[in-house]
DNA sequence: TTGTAAGCGTTATCAC
DNA sequence: GTGATAACGCTTACAA
C-alpha cells in the first residue's frame, strides 16, 4: 500500500546476485568483501532498486544514520543558518537531520532528549538553555553555545574573544564611555563570556563603561525603557555601545535614531552574530561574525568521530569583525 | 551501550502491569481497551519509562510517525520560516520532521524522494522544482507552490490574486506606466500566476505595463543590468514596480536609491512573500502578504488526513497587502 | 480479554 | 567466502 510493487529485500539482492546474504550484508555495512563479490552486489543491487531498510537496521540498534538536532526555533537568523548548516553536513555524511525545536520552552528541551532517546538516534546535536547532564548521560551529545558539563562536548564561537574585539575596536575608534548591553536567558550559557572579555578590555585600558544585563523577560521594551531613563538632555552618555546580538543592536539603532540620537556620529554601535540582512551580504551592523557554518560542521564532526575521547569539552572556534555601517571607520589606520 | 540501562520493551510492560502483550500493543496503538487496563499498562509504562520503539514498529510497515520535508535549503525567508512553521504543526501531531535541503539541485530532488520512499516516512511534503509525478507516486505526498499532477495535493499562497492585488494597488496609488520583475527558476510553478494576475489587471484597465521574466541563473545582476538598459536620462520609465519576491524587491530598491531614484517618490514598489527583516515585524517593503503559518498548517493537514480524497489538487490560501513604505499611501480613500 | 506464535528485514554468529 | 539461524521489538492473527 505504501508501495506500488513491494521492495526487494536483501534475500532477494542476495539471489540476484546469486551470492550469501551475508555477504550482501556485509557490501551495504563496508565490511572488507573480495571485490568480484562486492561488484555482482552492487550490481543486483541496483537492478533491483534496492536499498537498506533502515528500520529492520535500527531495531538490530546498531547505526541509524540518524541525527537528532534539537534548535529553540528556527525563528532567528542564527538559528536557521545554523539549521542549514547542520543539514548540509550531515547529509555530506549520509546522515538524515531529524529537526525538533523547543519553542524555547525549557521543559520542552528535557521531554524532546527524552523522547529522543528512546528513538535511538546516533546522536544528538542541541543548542538548549536548561538541559542537564543527567538528561544527555548515556548518548552521545553535542551542546552548542552551552556547556552542561566537563563530559559533554560543547562548541561555541569564541565569545570572550568576540567580546575583546568588540572592545578594543570601540575604543579604537575613539569611543571614551562606553555600554555593554545583554539581552539573554536568565540562564547562564557561553554567550554571557561575550559581556565578559568586553569588560575586561575596559578595566585594563581603564575605560568607562557600563554593564547593563537583561532577561529575555523584560523584551526589547526594557532595553529601549532602560535607554529612555539613560538619555539627559537628548542626549547619550555613551559615545559607544556593544549589544550581545546583531537583534538587539538592531533595535537599540533604530530607536536612537528615532530619538534624533545618530549612529555612528553620535554613538558607534557594535553587535554579536554577523547575521545578513535576509541572507544577502549585507550586514544589519557593524558586528562580530561567528563561524556559523564552522559551528555546525564542527558539531557533526566531534558527534559523528568514533573517538569521542578525544572530544574536548569546549570548542571555541575564532570569530572576527566586520565593519557594517554603524562605526566610523578609519579610512587608514595613519588617520588616527 | 548507546543505552546506560537497557531499555524495557513491551514484554516488560505487560509483566509490569500483569496484562497481555497484545493488550499493550493495544493501548499504544489507540485501540479501544478496557478502561481499568488501559490504566494498568499506562502507570507500569510511566513507572518503567517505556515508549515503543520505533524502528521495530516502522519494520511492520504501519506507521512512523515521521514526516520528511523537502525544501531547496533554509538560507531563505520564506523556506525557513516554513521549516518552522512544519515543524510545529507536526509536532503538534506527535510526527517527528525530517528535514532535506536539496540545494536548489534538481536532481537531488528525485534522489531525495527516491531515498525517502526506501526509508518508509509516513509522507513527503515538498516544496521542489522538478520532481515529477513518478517520483512521487505511491506515496502520500503534498506540494507546496507547484501543482505536479491533478492526482498530487498542492498547497500554495493564491497568487494569481496577489498578483491582481499588486496591479490594482499600485494602479490605485496613480500608478501609469508599470513593470512587473519576475526572477525565478526556468520550471514553472505556482509562484509563476503572481504575473499573471498582475497582467491580467493591466490589461483590464488599460495601463501601460512590461512584464519582464528572468531566470535564477541571471541573478539579480541579470536584473540590475536590465533596469540600467531602462534608465534613460536618469530616469526609469516606470512609476510602479512589482517584483515577485520581496527579496528581488530589495535589490531593485537598492539599486534604484544608489542611482538617484527615489522610492516612493519617483516610483513606487511592492514585492511578494511579506518576509520580516530578520523576523522582526518590519517589512522589507510594501509586499503581498503570504500566510505561511496556514500554508504550513494545511499541507500538514492535507497529508496526515486519512481521507486523502478530500485533499482537492490545489489549495489557494489567501494573500493580504500590507504597506511597508515603499508606496505612496493614501492617508484616507478621499484623499484620491 | 488472554496466551502464543509467526513474521517484518537486518545483523551477527556459528560451523563449514 | 558460504549457509543457516538466532536475535532485535513490535504487530497481527489465532484459539481459548
Amino acid at each position: 500500500m505504501r508501495q506500488a510493487g513491494k521492495k526487494p529485500t536483501m534475500k532477494d539482492v542476495a539471489r540476484e546476485a546469486g551470492v550469501a546474504l551475508g555477504t550482501v550484508s556485509n557490501v551495504f555495512n563496508g565490511v572488507p568483501v573480495g571485490r568480484e563479490y562486492r561488484l555482482k552486489v552492487e550490481e543486483a543491487a541496483s537492478r533491483l532498486g534496492y536499498s537498506v531498510n533502515i528500520y529492520a537496521r535500527g531495531l538490530r540498534a546498531v547505526k541509524t544514520n540518524t541525527v537528532a538536532v534539537i534548535l529553540p526555533g528556527l525563528n532567528h537568523m542564527f538559528f536557521s543558518q545554523l539549521a542549514n548548516y547542520l543539514c548540509n553536513a550531515l547529509s555530506r555524511r549520509d546522515c538524515r537531520m531529524l529537526l525538533s525545536t523547543t519553542e524555547y520552552d525549557p521543559e520542552a528541551e528535557s521531554r524532546c532528549i527524552q523522547m529522543l532517546r528512546k528513538n535511538m538516534v546516533d546522536g544528538i546535536i542541541g543548542l538548549t538553555y536548561s538541559a542537564t547532564q543527567f538528561d544527555v548521560e548515556g548518548m552521545p551529545y553535542v551542546s552548542i553555545d552551552r556547556v552542561i558539563s566537563p563530559t559533554v562536548p560543547c562548541v561555541a564561537s569564541d565569545n570572550y574573544q568576540g567580546g575583546i574585539l568588540a572592545a578594543e575596536k570601540l575604543i579604537g575608534l575613539g569611543c571614551k564611555r562606553l555600554l555593554c548591553l545583554r539581552l539573554g536567558s536568565r540562564l547562564l550559557g557561553e554567550t554571557d563570556k561575550r559581556g565578559s572579555g568586553f569588560a575586561h578590555i575596559c578595566t585594563v585600558q581603564n575605560v568607562d563603561f557600563v554593564m547593563k544585563r537583561l532577561n529575555d523577560e523584560d523584551g526589547f521594551e526594557g532595553v529601549i525603557r532602560f535607554l529612555e531613563g539613560e538619555i539627559q538632555g537628548g542626549k547619550l552618555p555613551y559615545d559607544g555601545i556593544f549589544c550581545s546580538t546583531d537583534l538587539l543592536a538592531h533595535h537599540v539603532i533604530c530607536y536612537l535614531e528615532k530619538r534624533g540620537i545618530r549612529v555612528p556620529e553620535d554613538v558607534q554601535v557594535i553587535g554579536y552574530d554577523g547575521v545578513r540582512a535576509f541572507f544577502t551580504e549585507e550586514l544589519v551592523c557593524s558586528t562580530i561574525v561567528q563561524p556559523i557554518r564552522q559551528i555546525a560542521e564542527t558539531a557533526v564532526d566531534i558527534l559523528l568521530s568514533t573517538d569521542r575521547s578525544l572530544a574536548s569539552a569546549l570548542v571555541c572556534l575564532p570569530v572576527t569583525y566586520a565593519p557594517g555601517g554603524t562605526t566610523k571607520e578609519l579610512v587608514t589606520p595613519l588617520g588616527q
